[in-house]
DNA sequence: CCAAAGAATGAATGAGTATTCATTCAAATT
DNA sequence: AATTTGAATGAATACTCATTCATTCTTTGG
């Protein structure tokens, strides 16, 4: 017993834990092999555990991806929960919250963005993924629409809330986009800047311009 | 035609011929079934060949995929190229047909779409996807930002030409992952509409609000 | 302290797949 | 016709990988 010291965490954890751990390491493989050359035996690996762990805690790999891209879409969600719990009453307010979330450096990381295009490359053929992106993409944009709404309502202005909405949503899954594709080029204050040149325009009396 | 294969007087073809077949084939499989479950068997099936042409024909699997992000970009440039010819010699005309061309049926397919979230999905663990998609982005981006450039000069408007350049470009491939994953409720004319809004407001004096 | 239950292992299995290459075939050349 | 050239085939090879499961290890409750 000379290596007394070592004391190897719980060789058993609880059905969550494990489950949790095994996601974990899921998006660190994704992130850094891309989705298709992760293997079962990768996640394993990277978690410290063996081989047969996965098909004991999740049945396929199917399942862990698809629970992988439920969890995903969840933290995503508690973000914007989040920001919008933080940010003041004001629709314009709370819009320019959700836009900030966007860009903040804890999504807006290359990490991050890859397992969502991941994830997005694979939605034709996979109707599950599709199902799951829809649904939650369908909740995001029914909030900035009712804030466009009220956004609109109070300027006067012309536009269409589902138009503003559209034009909104889409730039900031463009950003990412950008961010993915041409790191060195992408600077998250052009990014916001982008963001703000629709804002500032488009609803001129809740977004003074700075310049 | 079912099959590419129907001419089957010709058991040889040219070179050239069977690559550009075969990254056709390629990318209906990627269409159908993803690029993760894409075998170069499923290709040669698709194409009405053999098991040993794929590597015959480009030595790998890997640079079969290579090559066919090039011609799927080199396709996305004519298109681009051709918006330019066809519009009219002023900036704000040729901007607009090339937002326009973004949303042209022929390229806001699904089928289309999915092989691009695909390659996508795939760029930060193949350096070689990325610098592919990075390298035809400048150009495009560069053409953009001229055409602001010139229009902002004309106009006296405030935005910076980069930032008018990432908030286009970004509202343009947002949109077409709005249309990958929602395809029920994704309406060409109110994507037309979103991109609509931010011309229309940020360069006021070049697209006027026909409302 | 001892069973019983549950968690984890890792070797074995079998399906699938990229790649190779000896052979077959069609067209061009002599 | 006979020969040469290059395209195409498809069976064989040498993998990788998801899944299974008998066994081993930990914890817990009596």
């Amino acid at each position: 017993m000379a290596t007394a010291a070592t004391t190897r965490s719980r060789r058993t954890a609880s059905r969550e834990e494990r489950r949790r751990q095994l996601i974990d390491a899921t998006m660190k493989c994704i992130a850094r092999k891309g989705l298709s050359s992760t293997s079962i035996g990768d996640v394993a690996t990277e978690a410290g555990l063996s081989q047969g762990i996965v098909n004991l805690h999740f049945d396929s790999k199917d399942n862990l991806l698809t629970e992988t891209l439920k969890t995903l879409a969840n933290e995503y969600r508690e973000q914007f929960d989040k920001a919008l719990d933080k940010a003041g009453p004001a629709p314009a307010d709370a819009l320019l919250a959700l836009m900030r979330m966007d860009l903040t450096p804890k999504l807006l990381d290359r990490r991050k963005l890859a397992i969502w295009f991941a994830f997005w490359g694979e939605v034709k053929s996979r109707p599950t993924y599709r199902k799951i992106c829809d649904e939650y993409d369908r909740y995001y944009d029914g909030v900035v629409e009712n804030l466009c709404r009220e956004i609109i309502a109070d300027g006067g202005y012309e536009v269409e809330p589902a138009v503003a909405t559209e034009a909104l949503t889409s730039m900031t899954s463009g950003l990412w986009l950008s961010c993915l594709v041409s790191p060195k080029d992408f600077d998250r204050d052009v990014a916001m800047d982008a963001i703000m040149s629709y804002l500032s325009n488009v609803f001129p009396d809740h977004y003074e311009t700075t310049t």
